[in-house]
DNA sequence: GAGAATTTGTACGTATGTATG
DNA sequence: ACATACATACGTACAAATTCT
């Protein structure tokens, strides 16, 4: 899915709601593996940076979390940041 | 001054560390303005993005507080995230 | 073990937008 | 109007670790 470039809303953020939704809606499971930063790219037709800036929201919003050269897989408790 | 490209550390590690250490020292006090992006780039002759990271990385930290067009500045107690 | 492909990490350069002074 | 300063966005390149053939 594109973003939508005439919505103010910053394209990574965008880019971030498309997949916490997905993780919100249960298409995307605890430990399942979102998608790439070269998919993201693909899929909304963005660049790299601005997807990965979308990962890395998602990651301090702990609803994602990832394992370097491995990929980027849903929490066990999406949207905890396990915090104190 | 100039981050050591053969030290493996990350050139923006390397920055944020310089400006830390300032801060540490007392020669950068709370809620002084710590040294602009551009001022960043042409000390330590490293690129915006990697200057940025640094701020970044301080942000997280808790040691500075960025204010939209304003600027970034020490914080009033550095080093404590204001969390929990 | 070798080599290619994949994936995240780091880094540089550039451009435009928005808000402040 | 102009300069300053952070925010967003695109493009490119290479490194390091893992995975697959």
């Amino acid at each position: 899915m594109q973003v939508d470039r005439f919505d103010p809303t910053p394209l990574y953020q965008q880019v971030a709601r498309a997949i916490r939704e997905q993780i919100q809606s249960g298409s995307l499971k605890p430990r399942d593996p979102i998608p790439s930063e070269s998919e993201l790219v693909a899929d909304h037709g963005v660049a790299r940076e601005t997807a990965r800036r979308a990962v890395a929201l998602l990651r301090e919003e702990g609803w994602v979390v990832t394992l370097p050269q491995r990929g980027t897989f849903v929490a066990d408790r999406p949207g905890r940041t396990g915090g104190s």
